[in-house]
RNA sequence: GGAGAGGUGACAGAGUCUGGUCGAAUGUGCUUCCCUGCUAAGGAAGUGACUGCUCACGCGGUCCGUGGGUUCAAAUCCCACCCUCUCCGCCA
């Protein structure tokens, strides 16, 4: 949710909710139907005050004179009624109008479209397509059997096995030993969740079409673990000097994919359900922008120490979703495609959810909103995809990085015709 | 799933039957001050959140699990939902 008065008052917040594609015409309409909105309010309150006072002095009058004071407050309720329909019918007004407002976009983000994304480093060689593309090699290695998935659950469906569970289980420990390092407490959290809070984690109504829904129960699946995160304070008030409070969440993630029909249809890049630690961070509002590079040297550090070729965007506005402020997204060469392909992303959303989920801070001050980031540590199915094509040797074989081998207790995964 | 009890401020815990002076007794905690070799004990005052108007002092609104309803008036009465606890049943 976005801040109104900040929309009145500040050029710059909204310079940068225009950055993102709003129509002038929709902030001059939600500005007017604030306007209203307070007005409605204030008259509605000052009959409220008044219809409050007659009611307490009939409680102290003397009982003649109650008949009177009765009415006399029913008249004055009668009067707020009216006051207090017109009041509700402009807070309506506004917050229809405030929801279609995406949270503005920082003044380093660039201009435009996904096109339009500005490159901030690049890793690492940008190598030539190898013998198999992952897909191929993951039915050879018997890393991944989707065949046999779609028989049972559909399309974008996958058994993982053999070593590549070992790699799964592996990778999720490796990011976990960094991010403890950095105080992220672990957590795996439920991967269902009441609508409520899909609502105020900013995925209703927007991408409720990309979101499983459970028949009977009023229950939904997470797409990312994100969701169940950022419910952890909802309501809360944090103490300042504890600062960030961070979180490294493991879960599986589901997604409908509606929309995507025919793209990535090859292998895990896409698939319906998969697993995801995500880390999630409540910050001090002073300093999220730190937070944010943080949240990017971490995702650098995992992907670096795994050996893949790499960059780092700053997305532009127009594709940034509505509750970014900014974002960065870490994209793996993809040598079959011979192009960069998203791993992991991070995000400063400020205050945007904090204030509907009223995530705060208390210090010797008072309070105030928190801001809230997340960012991808490690998307299994993608990161075994990169893991695939990039460490793959001639001989079909995979090579596994350095830093994973203690965690999965084997060098390499052999070729299709080692056996 | 069946039966019962209950959700009140940072915490504990009254108030609910008998609606009004209850934003809410009391205790603990916390803040400031006094007392005091130090500490403990003791004494005094203060101490909820959110929000609107205001330079400010201040004045107002909302909040007793959530959402509705009755009433001039609801923590208190009615309805629905959520959650917690106890007992029984079932279960990885």
């Amino acid at each position: 949710m976005i801040d109104l008065r900040r929309l009145r008052e500040e050029n710059a917040y909204r310079a940068g909710a225009e950055k993102k594609g709003v129509e002038p015409s929709l902030i001059e309409a939600t500005l007017d139907a604030d306007e209203r909105r307070r007005t409605a309010m204030h008259a509605a309150e000052e009959a409220r005050a008044a219809q409050n006072l007659a009611s307490k002095e009939i409680g102290r009058a003397d009982p003649s004179d109650r008949e009177s004071k009765i009415a006399e407050a029913s008249r004055l309720k009668a009067e707020l009624e009216k006051l207090e329909d017109a009041e509700a019918e402009a807070v309506s007004e506004v917050e229809e109008l405030a929801l279609q407002i995406p949270n503005p976009a920082d003044e380093s983000v660039p201009h435009g479209d996904e096109n339009d994304f500005i490159t901030e480093k690049e890793v690492g060689e940008q190598t030539a397509a190898r013998n198999y593309d992952h897909a191929e090699l993951g039915e050879l290695l018997g890393l991944v059997d989707g065949e046999r998935a779609v028989k049972n659950s559909g399309s974008r469906f996958a058994y993982l096995m053999g070593p590549a569970v070992r790699l799964e289980f592996a990778l999720v420990q490796f990011a976990f030993d960094i991010l403890e390092k950095h105080n992220f407490v672990p957590v795996v959290p439920p991967v269902l969740v009441r609508e409520e809070m899909m609502i105020d984690a900013g995925f209703f109504p927007t991408d409720r079409h990309q979101v499983y829904e459970i028949a009977g129960d009023d229950l939904f699946l997470i797409g990312t673990s994100e969701v169940a995160l950022a419910g952890l304070h909802r309501g809360e008030h944090l103490d300042r000097e504890s600062l960030p409070v961070r979180y490294a969440g493991f879960s599986s993630c589901f997604r409908r994919e509606a929309g995507t029909y025919g793209k990535d249809t090859r292998g895990i890049f896409r698939v319906h359900q998969f697993d995801k630690v995500e880390m999630f961070s409540f910050c001090d509002p002073d300093v999220s922008w730190d937070e944010l590079e943080t949240l990017r040297s971490l995702q650098e550090e995992i992907v670096a120490s795994l050996e893949l070729p790499y960059r780092v965007i700053n997305v532009a506005s127009g594709d940034l979703g509505a509750a970014a402020a900014k974002k960065y997204d870490l994209e793996v060469w993809l040598p079959s495609e011979g192009a960069y392909r998203e791993v992991t992303s991070c995000s400063n959303y400020t205050d945007y959810s904090a204030r509907r989920m009223s995530s705060r801070y208390r210090d010797s001050e008072g309070s105030g909103l928190l801001h809230t980031l997340n960012g991808t540590a490690c998307a299994i199915s993608r990161t075994l995809v990169f893991l695939m094509e990039n460490g793959q040797q001639d001989d079909g074989s995979v090579v596994i990085p350095d830093a994973l081998r203690p965690y999965v207790g084997f060098d390499s995964i052999p070729g299709p015709d080692h056996s």
